[in-house]
DNA sequence: CCCCTTCTACGACGATGCGTAGTAGATACT
DNA sequence: AGTATCTACTACGCATCGTCGTAGAAGGGG
């Protein structure tokens, strides 16, 4: 699911925040930087909600609104979408460039913290 | 860069054809499967050239149509792309979650391949 | 009880991208 | 000369996205 500049901006006030947050918070984080109107935000919740990327539970009287996936996990869901789009012959010789383009003590980072289990940053 | 659908389709023709390829040449894989106009390839291609992942070359009359990188270096360009939307303190973990999700062997090979030189398939 | 604030629901508009294709004009083969 | 081939340019419909307005529900303060 691709993401446009303004939803990508708002998951990652929802990423930052720890915390489901209602719109007003959203639109208020994000007025610090730039001018938005509050139904702006609300309209790019409600897609991102319809897209299945945030949850929406009511609390109140005001929606908040949660990422579906940690940060991690969607980047890793991106990485993994754009290697099976490549057809099963070429996907090892992907991988294999991918890899050779990436900080080795970082491959090796992550294939060590991978072995100890997932979700184990 | 994203592509469309016809797009995509358009480029694996390309890169299965390991030549350039004229519109026509595209435009008759295609017509195996589907129904297009001769000018839509054409359009597609045009559009492929203007973003800069097919290349264009005058031979004779037509031109030539072929792919900017290897669907290799595409696909491993997707996934870094995939990876540096992360912000640096979440790139480590997004990895990890990456590593732990694909076949390991498949993975162990991939740095071997990488590690003999980029390019070795 | 009425007004003001706060939310959500729904619609809308302009820009852009993409699938799709037609037409016009150049060029070459017959 | 006529026909086939190829590029150039334009266009249309649809979906997505950034952007916002209006309407209506619902609660708090005078």
């Amino acid at each position: 699911m691709a993401l446009g500049d303004l939803e990508r901006e708002v998951m990652a006030q929802l990423w930052d925040a720890e915390e489901p947050l209602t719109v007003r918070q959203v639109h208020d984080r994000l007025s610090r930087d730039r001018d938005l109107a509050y139904t702006t935000v609300m309209t790019v919740l409600d897609r991102l909600a319809k897209k299945g990327v945030v949850l929406q539970q009511r609390a109140d009287r005001a929606y908040r609104y949660a990422p579906a996936q940690s940060r991690e996990e969607m980047t890793a869901a991106l990485m993994l979408d754009a290697l099976s789009a490549a057809p099963d012959g070429v996907r090892d010789a992907a991988l294999a460039h991918f890899v050779g383009r990436i900080d080795p003590s970082a491959l090796t980072a992550a294939i060590e913290a991978a072995r100890k289990g997932p979700g184990a940053v």
